[in-house]
DNA sequence: CGCGGCTTTGATGTTCATCAAGTAAAGTGG
DNA sequence: CCACTTTACTTGATGAACATCAAAGCCGCG
């Protein structure tokens, strides 16, 4: 693609790199990789050693921990101009979660050791990156405790919203992910998810054919949310 | 308290500020507040506007999120030498936890401005709060997706080993808090973190008189957390 | 075409919240 | 300092929400 040949043309450069001056963002360019993930691949693992920052130019992707019993978790979907390794990069060696294309996607890995002198050299920079971190975890741990306040209809009900608002911007979609996916991401079992989906279906809210979704009454569906 | 006066020598000082010359310590030092709380005091109001940095130099202080019922959660609990306000103060403009001291405590409480320059002047220091933050969003995130995972037992196994291991650093202690905020710690109604404890107690595990813990077998509530 | 994983529905069981009622402890005003 | 009020704590009984188990249909894939 001729606009990802540099970066400072990039199509999907984020804000986050406006404070980089021209020479900063040619080091940049020359410091990264672009790659395509195919639908179902891995990105990273966890426990893997941390060499790169991984920005998400194209597509969508969990992150998700490994719990001891094999239960998997999600704790998050990444939407491009996501910086999707940025929970564990800066604080820690390995990767803590494991990364996984929901979609084909496509991203830029940047290399760790330039990226820190490039945090270290320009403080606006660094400033920013600050910000966007707080926000991102700002965001992950009021969206978990908000699903774990609510019962299982609430929670079937904020995700339909936030897929429909956050994510496709469309009152019609298609999940990205399977039913056991949505259920490691609200805490609940598959069957469960099934079951409400199915509610919701025969309530009217909703309209549901395998993956795709239609939100009929969006009100409803909201006040759902709001009172599960 | 002597040792108090300059921030170069406060014996209460974070590693956090070692990047700083003593010229920006001065400065600090000459837009900082110290301030004592007595337990039970708020030291801010979730929804106050963010004018200070603030640092916990003393005492044990909760941070709480005020649910929408009136349901209250309470996040994560903070040490002498953290940063209390740091998870909303680089990217909020309003403070989204309630802070409250647990114990009798100081803060210092550096204006914000003065420490937004410091961290864009100074990028070794910004690099570090980067990293700390990230390292404080981790815990949180791991540490609530952990008690979400286990049954009633564990997770009152769990806060038990973590207040004798990573607060008090004894088999004995007293609880800074009420039963009914260690409910709002761990997700559970005041009534079963009551009945679990007098079973921990039945049991063997604990002695517990009113909020006096000691633990008798450190092993086996190990092994409740683990498997709970 | 047949196998394995995903999906769906129903029946059962367990865990935990809620309700109720009583006791202990702690703060408050005279 | 004592009566009084309020708040915290404790125990038991009940019910609801949800997980688990089981079985059958569906779909994609080799």
């Amino acid at each position: 693609m001729e606009l990802n040949q540099t970066c400072k043309n990039c199509k999907f450069r984020s804000h986050l790199f406006d404070k980089l001056s021209d020479e900063q963002l040619e080091t940049i360019y020359k410091n990264k990789k672009t790659t395509n993930i195919e639908k179902g691949a891995i990105i990273v693992n966890a426990g893997e050693l941390i060499r790169e920052f991984i920005y998400l130019t194209e597509g969508l992707v969990k992150l998700q921990k490994i719990g001891i019993k094999g239960k998997e978790q999600i704790i998050t979907i990444a939407r491009p101009n996501d910086f999707i390794s940025l929970l564990s990069v800066l604080s820690k060696d390995i990767y803590e979660y494991t990364i996984t294309a929901l979609v084909d996607s496509q991203v830029c890995r940047i290399d760790l050791g330039v990226m820190r002198n490039m945090l270290r050299e320009n403080g606006e920079f660094s400033l920013d990156i600050l910000r966007y971190i707080s926000n991102t975890a700002d965001d992950i741990i009021n969206h978990t405790y908000s699903i774990n306040s609510k019962n299982l209809r609430g929670r079937i009900a904020l995700i339909l919203v936030d897929f429909s608002e956050s994510y496709f911007n469309s009152l019609e979609f298609n999940l990205p992910m399977s039913r056991k996916e949505i259920a490691e991401m609200i805490d609940m079992t598959p069957e469960n998810v099934i079951r409400i989906m199915s509610e919701f279906k025969k309530d009217g809210v909703i309209n549901l054919r395998s993956k795709h979704v239609e939100i009929i009454n969006m009100d409803l569906l909201k006040k759902i949310r709001d009172l599960g």
